[in-house]
DNA sequence: ATAGATATACTACACTTGTAGGAGGATCAT
DNA sequence: ATGATCCTCCTACAAGTGTAGTATATCTAT
């Protein structure tokens, strides 16, 4: 299930925390977003649809995440792996290192994952 | 411009060629996609409002990427740099290390990007 | 010059996404 | 116990997306 730009909003708050109430998530979705709580509510509703979020409304907090970011952000890695880069991983990974510069650190980490590879 | 992914269908044919008609559009999405000829017009004049293709009304084959290929690319990767990694470069490349194995060849290509990147 | 194929234009319709209003029930403080 | 607040539910609506029908103009081959 690839999440649009509004549902990342709602997930990322989400997953920031346990369980939240309504006005819990429209506070913390207010800086960001700056919804009506309506609105709030709607994308909550539509998303326990969708099986994102898990509504248990016998709670006082009933809403939580039902998916985790890391499941998320897999898919949305693999949507651009295979849709823009037909799955060559090698190709995709020098595009993001060729316009992005990273510390050294990281240069070091990527290397040692790389060393880690060769079977 | 962010496109989807029937958008995506329509590009990636154009980027194949200099110039399309009509029905070289259609027979070329026909096995991705198998749309009637009157849904691959609708897209082409769409996406012309949107700048994704522009359209040549007085060549016999009027139609053509407005945009390259690259430049979409790019836009997929930042967006899903800054959306899911907050622009942590390293850390979304670790996570596509960590997941698809890369070939022998590709591991020796990032090795070496990664020297040049040592100032 | 006329039939058949192509292309263009316009229209339509269901579904999704982004956004919020209104109404009724529950809760809480005074 | 009543008014204020909050929560839930339902409804709505505009824009965008996915898909195609209809109608008309144009080209091409006979």
């Amino acid at each position: 299930m690839k999440l649009t730009e509004a549902e990342w909003a709602v997930m990322e708050i989400l997953w920031r925390g346990e369980r939240f109430s309504l006005s819990d998530a429209v506070a913390a979705l207010q800086p960001v977003k700056g919804w009506n709580k309506n609105t709030v509510f709607t994308y909550l509703t539509r998303m326990e649809h969708k099986g994102l979020v898990a509504i248990d409304r016998s709670l006082a907090k009933p809403y939580a995440a039902a998916v985790t970011r890391e499941d998320c952000a897999r898919e949305e890695r693999d949507d651009l792996l295979t849709r823009v880069y037909g799955g060559a991983t090698g190709d995709l990974i020098a595009a993001f290192l060729k316009e992005s510069p990273i510390s050294k650190d990281e240069i070091e980490q990527l290397r040692s994952m790389l060393d880690n590879m060769e079977v």
